[in-house]
DNA sequence: ACCGATGTTGAGTTGAGAGTCAACATCAAT
DNA sequence: ATTGATGTTGACTCTCAACTCAACATCGGT
């Protein structure tokens, strides 16, 4: 069975994978969140967050790891806990949406449904074409 | 048209409509907040938010309004710009669930297609019954 | 005219999220 | 044994969301 990865451990799964180092990674991260955000990212804040000795950073920061790393946005969101900040304004915008959502997670769908109703959007958007 | 509501609008609506005043509602709410969170809701609080003066409160305080008031905590999350609480959860725990939402926002569904989704989903929990 | 209930406002408080900074430990290479 | 690069840690800071508090305005009832 696969070990199951903290936020942090897969952070530095990826960063090794890179071959970066903790101050590499952290100073790339904090000028691409310079630009618009005005918070930083320094490399001892990434130590305690490999660490998991502090908890996730922010949803900007994740973004600026992903990019950086070459890796799946959604997976690190997920592993932090934080939904993808484009799906949760699909949910504020449509209420078609909230109330899918709200059945489905009652629900409580298995992978293979959720499978199927992938499937079942990808014969709708192919109708729709 | 309908008139578009603010969060502070639909609150007052919602009061209003079970003849609440400030201070009852705010008292109510501060009395369930208090069991585990560390956060009151005072009655002047609650003016501002009703008048947008202040911006939406807590996730939490949200919840207990609507409970109060027998109202969709969705409906008023959305107003507030925030996602259900849970949400994060079901993404961290189903893959399936962050492929399908990911590319359901992706093509930007109509109501109209988010229904038919919600619809299959209501023929597939039939079935599998 | 007064009183109690209700609502509004400006100023101030507080706790937590999101980091920073200085100092130290470890290790490889020279 | 020194140097340079890397990682770890504890203590501190800073900002802002999320409120509270005291004071005042308005209004209906008596």
């Amino acid at each position: 069975m696969a070990k199951k990865l903290t936020f942090g451990g897969r952070l530095r799964e990826l960063r090794l994978a890179k071959k970066l180092s903790q101050r590499e990674l952290a100073d790339k991260v904090a000028s691409r969140l310079k630009e618009d955000d005005r918070r930083g990212f320094d490399f001892t804040y990434l130590s305690k967050i490999e660490n998991d000795r502090l908890p996730p950073p922010s949803t900007p920061a994740i973004l600026a790891l992903a990019a950086e790393l070459d890796a799946d946005s959604d997976e690190l969101l997920a592993l932090a806990g934080k939904a993808p900040p484009d799906v949760g304004d699909e949910l504020r915008k449509k209420e078609g949406a909230r109330v899918f959502f709200r059945s489905a997670t009652q629900q409580n769908l298995t992978e293979a449904e959720w499978q199927r109703l992938q499937a079942y959007l990808e014969r709708m958007r192919k109708e729709g074409k």
